[in-house]
DNA sequence: GTCTATAAATCGATAGAC
DNA sequence: GTCTATCGATTTATAGAC
């Protein structure tokens, strides 16, 4: 069952490990956005501590590293697929499941598109996914439903295509311009064509 | 009409002005793959030059400046999907130079998994391809082939999502094991059931 | 074309005052 | 929680010898 009154000896996975401060959320925030501007190795904490209007030192007192600030925005971005994934598994079908999964993540992506394609674009993020482990459940996870129980070449590019489709359409030049829910209505009709016939 | 037989005084649009140097080559390969692994902006110039196996100086002596590299890796990259969009425009309906194009660009993405990245994912790249004329208007010619001749939010939808499953599932993690064949038929195979039925 | 050496700026990170 | 000030490493880039 999903974590709901907050126990104080709660081990908790591998969750964002209590409540974020305020000041924890601003930089988060800012990072979030300069990340998906500049890629996570082109934003330094200068440009981080200015966006909030703070010096270098104020966020180093939050995050005692930059690879500290990454993993609270993995946590963030993957607290929402986490949460999707878990619906979706609920589903009793295989085949409804993924719909509901892919539903979800459109959802998500369209409505921060920042989030989508850092996740699975940045490769300083995509180091993190495969590094540490709470990440990697979720995104394996995330593939099991993705390729419909089974594991062949086929199902693997489904879900390859399907994950790399969502994250990169939200982010392409032409969906710029398009409004959240035009956009999510004809993604979410575009990928339905993509999966098996039921 | 295409450049064919190079003459000297040819303007030559944007192309690669000159025949690269045997070391600019060297540069531009090593760049190619250091910026798929780390990223462009976390890919040094010691990172190139240690690859190589020569001193920064050397590598400044080929490009006076970072940009350079990365204009000269994107002409690298973009020179195949120019040369793919060529072929598809001569195609004689709207669907079947789509078909061609999604075609082209899958054998072009699934041979060098590392361009297709690149190309379309990192941030660097992507401020390059919307700031300089000559790669822009090389996509501007792949996004009106893969719309088919539309412009309404459903053909740029399908468009952006035919461009992100390709430069992202050939990199994404489950296809990661899989042989350039196989990862060939199947992404092609997947990729048509998207587009309109004709 | 490649090297050594170095400049100038910026990076991540720390110490200590308030 | 934020600041000033600073360290050491690394970055982009240049000068000049070979």
């Amino acid at each position: 069952m999903p974590s709901e009154a907050r126990s104080p000896a709660a081990p908790d996975s591998g969750a964002p490990s209590a409540a974020p401060t305020a000041a924890k959320t601003r930089v988060v925030e800012a990072a979030l956005a300069l990340f998906a501007e500049h890629g996570i190795a082109g934003t330094s904490l200068s440009m981080i501590a200015d966006a909030i209007g703070v010096t270098k030192a104020a966020v180093y007192h939050q995050y005692p590293a930059k690879d500290g600030i990454v993993v609270a925005v993995a946590e963030a971005v993957l607290a929402g697929l986490e949460q999707v994934v878990s619906a979706a598994e609920t589903e009793r079908s295989r085949a409804r499941a993924r719909e509901v999964l892919v539903d979800g993540m459109v959802d998500l992506a369209v409505e921060q598109r920042h989030m989508a394609g850092i996740l699975q674009r940045d490769p300083v993020m995509l180091r993190f996914l495969a590094e540490h482990g709470p990440f990697r459940r979720v995104m394996q996870r995330v593939n099991r439903v993705l390729m419909g129980g089974a594991a062949d070449p086929a199902a693997r590019v489904l879900a390859a295509t399907l994950a790399a489709a969502i994250a990169g359409a939200v982010v392409h030049p032409l969906a710029e311009g398009l409004d959240d829910a035009t956009l999510r209505v004809q993604l979410r009709r575009r990928l339905r064509r993509l999966l098996p016939r039921r």
